[in-house]
DNA sequence: TATGAATGAGTCTTCATTCAT
DNA sequence: CATGAATGAAGACTCATTCAT
């Protein structure tokens, strides 16, 4: 009995991912069990807490927004990787809409959670900063945690399109703010 | 009877204020109605929406807050005017506990707070914005309305000082954002 | 708005009365509330605990047991009053059907139930005993919340009128044990 | 596969037996098969009935308590075997934590066991008695039916170690108020 | 006008039982 | 035959909101 649960286990994600889109991590246990077509007590035993489903998720589009850092790298000029590196990290956070929430509640559960967020997330983007700093595209002294932090607040609330499409003009113009006052080298 | 009824006005009032540092904004009207030595009826009568009372927590600095746009504007050139006053607007929001994820939080409870918010602030903010893009000290093009969302969102989470101070560090880079690509005027 | 609770509280009081009889301590809520004619908010309000509401029920008849051995205490020899009040008890827990069940479960939910019913009975039992061992009708060393436990439970299952005359005949057999070794005293 | 078959019965019987112990013949079904090493569905092959596996239990330790009567009788003076007994019941009972209420409960599954533990324990007890009674060691008139019952209630939620031993004391009490009265014989 | 009692929908959580693998 | 994943009914509890007093 190994394709039944993982079925229930991907579609559970998947209906979850979905679900705190639309309704907030604090959706009822109930919707993501109907929306992922399974009964609750399938969703309980797969994630004992609330927290298990949010981590499962989170680990997972964190992974892919860490590792779009090194294509960005390899495929734009230094200042240009950290500027959409910075929108791919918007569209992470607003994807995963109320996930920030979670990770800035100060919740014990969510502590395991924050270490994986710093460190995958916080070598990526400080990484995109040193090439960005080099190349003289943006000035010193940006500190990858605060920037991290501040994108997250930038997507608060970015329910729909609109909010969105906000929070990526927000974000683009903090990474101005980082270009201001930089002197260009050759 | 009127004192009645102002009395139980004020005590509720200052019962919220409370109630909201400790809680947050969404602390059950119960306890806020306990504190102040009223039954939840009378926390109904006087204030029919959560956000009724949230506005009129909030009123009064927020009026003290959109006065001071004027303030910076005559004792300060047109560029550290607004930048000045996105850091006084820091303050008040930070002050304010759980106020800007009230703003953010899209739950149309709170639409007459924002409302209300937009009304008073908006076109405070604008009005230093025209000047500075005036003076050449901003390019042109700023939103008001986004700045402000993107303000309270940079306070997100600022509870202790190290949380107010980076708010204000990242809200004077996003001022830094408008400055860049800016073309100074004599 | 007097009048609404007490019909609420009444109302409750006796559908509990009647549903424990008919489904046991452990009914569920709904079912009471269902009974009574009132919601279970109403329940809630006027019985936090389930253990509040078979106090409430008890409270009355528990009373009366305590105070019953102050009269035995008056009217009989120190011997016979307290065999006799142990009668009493056994009529009062017999009359309670799964009052016993309830002190015994070790539900800590019980916990309130377990204090009354000592706070009550413990120093009236105690009382008879000193009075019993002081005149030498039974040996001493007797625990008054061990053997409270233990006729509480010698009344176990004794619905009918067979099962409370077993019941009362070992009852009398357990005091006949403590009048076993006793030294009468002049 | 017959032995496969045979190992699962006899570790479902044994962990039953522990379950029981600790949480009662209540006690949640997947707990018994996760203790067996079982999966739930082996576990109602085996026992289809909660009742069923609750039988196969009580009958097996019902036998060796019933056999242990002869055992004392052989190796203690009446009065003491009887007593020795009466403890060795105790140990029966509190080990089958929750069983005689299932037996008290009235559901006719139980029927049979009803049957049966009259059939080997009445009979026990009564030549226990018999044999006490003809040496004095006890007064005459004894019901071995309700000295069963009476000594069941007495371990009524002896969980603990300090429960065991208050059940021991309780029905050492009993067994005195049997010998209270007595005439000694030579 | 003030009160707070009443309501009941909404949520979480557990667990006996079935059945696909 | 064994497994354990899936199911979903059942029960406890909370709290925003209404309305009788």
């Amino acid at each position: 009995v190994r394709a039944d649960a993982q079925r229930s286990f991907d579609a559970l994600l998947q209906a979850a991912k979905e679900v705190f889109v639309a309704s907030g991590v604090d959706a009822p246990v109930r919707d993501i069990a109907a929306k992922a077509g399974v009964g609750v007590g399938t969703l309980y035993r797969h994630f004992p807490q609330r927290s298990d489903l949010i981590i499962a998720i989170f680990r997972h589009e964190l992974d892919a927004c860490a590792l779009a850092a090194d294509t960005f790298a390899a495929e734009h000029p230094p200042g240009e990787a950290l500027a959409h590196w910075m929108q791919r990290y918007v569209d992470f956070v607003t994807a995963k809409h109320g996930l920030s929430a979670a990770l800035h509640s100060g919740d014990p559960v969510y502590a395991p959670l924050r270490d994986y967020f710093d460190q995958r997330l916080k070598p990526a983007l400080q990484m995109l900063l040193d090439r960005a700093e080099a190349a003289g595209s943006i000035r010193p002294g940006a500190e990858p945690g605060e920037l991290l932090s501040a994108a997250s607040g930038l997507c608060w609330g970015a329910r729909d399109g609109e909010g969105w499409a906000q929070a990526r003009r927000m974000v683009a113009l903090l990474v101005d703010g980082l270009r201001y006052g930089a002197e260009p080298r050759p």
